[in-house]
DNA sequence: ATGAAAGCGCTAACAG
DNA sequence: CTGTTAGCGCTTTCAT
C-alpha cells in the first residue's frame, strides 16, 4: 500500500486536512507546520493519488487528445508527433497530463471520446482535425463539455473554440506564387474531402485562379485516396490531356513526395516540367529532392495554442468561444521553375 | 452532478452493490435483475465515473507510454504513429486507456514517469526506446511497477520483459545484400549511439563484414546528430577518402532520405554511385526515389505485442519476464546496385 | 491557523 | 443471489 496523507500527517504531526491544504499550498498555514509537512513528504517519499483527487474535487488535471481513426494511412503523417509536442508542452507547464484516444474505425474513436467525457478521465479534449458534420464535435457541443479544434469546424463557427491557419488565404498565396512564375495551367490534387482543411485549401486555389482569370477546369482536380491503388492512375491521366497541368497544388507535404515519385516514373521531373507547391512544411519537405516550396503552417505553435485555449475553457466554463488564426509562412524552396523566362534560383 | 450507481440502483430498486455486479457481470447476478439494471443503466444514461472505481480498485485500465523527449527531431519520425498504432489496437480491444508522457527534456520525461507511477494514473507503462543506462527503465525496475520495453533492454535483460527485433541479424542480412552485390568498401551512418537499437545494427555490420573478410575502416563510421548542421560535412568527408564507400548501411529510413539528398548535391549519385540499405520501412520508404531497399521490422506489431505483455504483466504480477523476437523481413526495393557486373532490376 | 468529520462514486468483504 | 457496511485517498465545510 503506497503511502497517505495519513501518514504524513502523523509524521509532521498534524491533521490529514492541514496536509491538503499544504499540497494546494492554501495562505492560511503558517509557513512554520508548511516547512514542517513539506519536509515529512519528502522524506516518505509521498505522491498524491491523483484518483483520490479527482474524485474529491471533480477535476483531472488531464486533457484529452483525439485524432481520427488510425485505419487512415495518413496518421503517419508527421502532422502529428508535432502537434503533440505543441500541445504536451504547454500541459506540462500547467502540470496537465495526456490522454490519447485512438481507435482503428470512426466508430471505436466515437466511444473513445464517450468514455474520455462520461468517464471523467478527462477535463477537456482538443479534436485534432475538423471534418464535416463530425458526430464527435457535435456530441461534445451538445454536451457542453469543454474542447477546442485544430482546424476549422464546419458549422457553429462562432460556438466552437478553435485554432486554425487562414487556409484559404494560404492557398491563395501559393497558388499565386505558382500563377507569378508564369503557370497557367494548375491543377489541384487534395486529400479527404471530408476534412475542411482540403475545402479551405481548394478554395483558396480556385479564388487564386479567379483572380488571375485563369481557367477553372474540371479535370484539374484530384482527389482523397489517391496515395492507394488507383491515384497512380489518376495522376498519370492529368499528364496525358491535351493541355497537362505545368502546376500543382498539392494538399500535404506527404503527398507532393508520393507525387513527385510517380511523376519522376512517368519521365515528368520536378521542378523542370512541373511545379509543384504544397502545404505544411514537415521536417521531411526540407530534405527531399527537390526541397518543397510549400506553407509552413506551424504546426508546434497551432498545438500550443489548442492546449492554452482548453485549458482557458477548463478552468473557466463561461470562457467564449474563441478563434485563434496562427500567421503561416510561405517556404519559398526548389520544388518551382519560373516559366515566364528567367530560370530560377 | 452527474447520474451514479445508486441511482441506477434506486431507478431498478436493488442496491448499489448490486449494480456493481451488474457492471463487472459478476456470475452470481440472476440473468433477470441484471437486464433490470442495464435497462436502467441505458435510460438513465449511466456511465461509470473511472475515477472512483479506480479509488475502490487501485487499477485504472490505463497504459502509460513513455517516448524519448521531444527535443529530439527524430521524432518526427513516423515510427511512432505507427507503434501507437499497434499498442492502440490492442488496448482498445482489452479496454484499456492510453496516457501519454513527453517533455522536451530527459528531465521532465523522467518527472512525466514519476507521476504516472505514483499517482496512480496508469497500472503499466511501456517503453518506446530502449537507451544506454536509462534512468526511467531503472526506476521502474526499481519500482517494480509493470512495464515492457520496445526494444532491447541495455542491462537486467532477463529481468525486464521487451519486445524487439533482432537487430544485429538484421543488420547482418542487409549488409550481406550489399555483400553480395559486390560491394566491399561499405560505411555505417548511425543514429544515436545511447540507442541500444544503434549498437545492435552496428554490430550486425561489423558482423557481416568480418564473415566476408572484409576490413572494418575507422573511417567508414557517422553517428549521431548527423542530420543537424556537421552532418552535411561528415558525409561529405566520407567521399573524400581515398577509398570512398560504394555502400551505405543507414540507421534508419529517414536518415536515408536526408543522406540520399544531401549525396545528390555533391553529384553523387543512388544507386548508381552508391548503394544504400537501411531500416524501419516506413510508408515513405515506398514513395521516395528510388525506392528504399530496407528491413521491414513490424513496427505495428512491435506495438501490438508489447501492448499484450504489459496487460500480461499487469494481470499478473508474477508473469515472468519475456523476451519476443519480431520477425523482420528484407524488402529489396531499388536503393542498390549491382556492382559485380549484371545490373539489377 | 488548524482539527474533525462528511462525502466524492465505486468496490469488496461479510452477511444472510 | 442480493443487501449492508466499510473503506479507497483526498478535499472541504464547519467548528474551534
Amino acid at each position: 500500500m503506497a503511502i497517505t496523507i495519513k501518514d504524513v500527517a502523523k509524521a509532521a504531526k498534524v491533521a490529514p486536512s492541514t496536509v491538503s491544504r499544504v499540497i494546494a499550498d492554501h495562505p492560511r498555514i503558517s509557513e512554520d507546520t508548511k516547512k514542517r509537512v513539506r519536509k515529512a513528504m519528502k522524506e516518505l517519499g509521498y505522491h498524491p493519488n491523483v484518483n483520490a483527487r479527482s474524485l474529491a474535487n471533480r477535476s483531472t488535471q488531464a486533457l484529452g487528445i483525439v485524432m481520427k481513426s488510425s485505419a487512415d494511412k495518413a496518421l503517419q503523417n508527421p502532422f502529428f508527433p508535432e502537434v503533440l509536442r505543441g500541445i504536451s508542452s504547454v500541459a506540462h507547464q500547467l502540470d496537465y497530463s495526456l490522454y490519447i484516444s485512438t481507435g482503428e474505425t470512426d466508430e471505436e474513436v466515437y466511444e473513445g471520446v464517450q468514455r474520455m467525457v462520461h468517464g471523467n478521465r478527462v477535463d477537456g479534449i482538443i479534436l485534432l482535425y475538423s471534418r464535416v458534420d463530425d458526430p464527435v464535435a457535435n456530441y461534445l457541443l451538445e454536451k457542453d463539455f469543454p474542447f477546442v479544434l485544430i482546424g476549422k469546424p464546419h458549422g457553429n463557427m462562432d460556438k466552437v473554440t478553435h485554432v486554425d491557419n487562414d487556409n484559404v488565404s494560404a492557398s491563395r498565396d501559393i497558388t499565386n506564387l505558382l500563377i507569378d512564375e508564369g503557370h497557367e495551367r494548375i491543377a489541384f490534387i487534395g486529400g479527404d474531402t471530408d476534412l475542411v482543411v482540403t475545402l479551405d485549401r481548394m478554395q483558396g486555389y480556385e479564388l487564386a485562379l479567379q483572380e488571375s482569370e485563369l481557367p477553372i477546369k474540371e479535370d484539374y482536380y484530384i482527389h482523397a485516396e489517391f496515395l492507394k491503388s488507383g491515384g497512380r492512375e489518376a495522376v498519370h491521366q492529368l499528364f496525358q490531356l491535351n493541355e497537362p497541368p505545368t502546376g500543382l497544388v498539392i494538399a500535404d507535404d506527404l503527398m507532393s513526395i508520393g507525387v513527385i515519385t510517380m511523376l519522376e516514373e512517368f519521365g515528368i521531373r520536378v521542378p523542370e516540367d512541373v511545379s509543384i507547391v504544397s502545404f505544411n512544411n514537415v521536417y521531411l519537405s526540407e530534405i527531399t529532392r527537390p526541397p518543397l516550396t510549400t506553407i509552413d503552417i506551424q504546426i508546434y505553435e497551432l498545438g500550443n495554442q489548442a492546449a492554452k485555449c482548453v485549458i482557458d475553457k477548463v478552468c473557466n466554463k463561461e470562457e467564449p468561444a474563441k478563434r485563434i488564426i496562427v500567421p503561416y509562412h510561405v517556404m519559398d524552396r526548389s520544388s518551382t521553375k519560373d516559366i515566364k523566362g528567367a530560370s530560377k534560383k
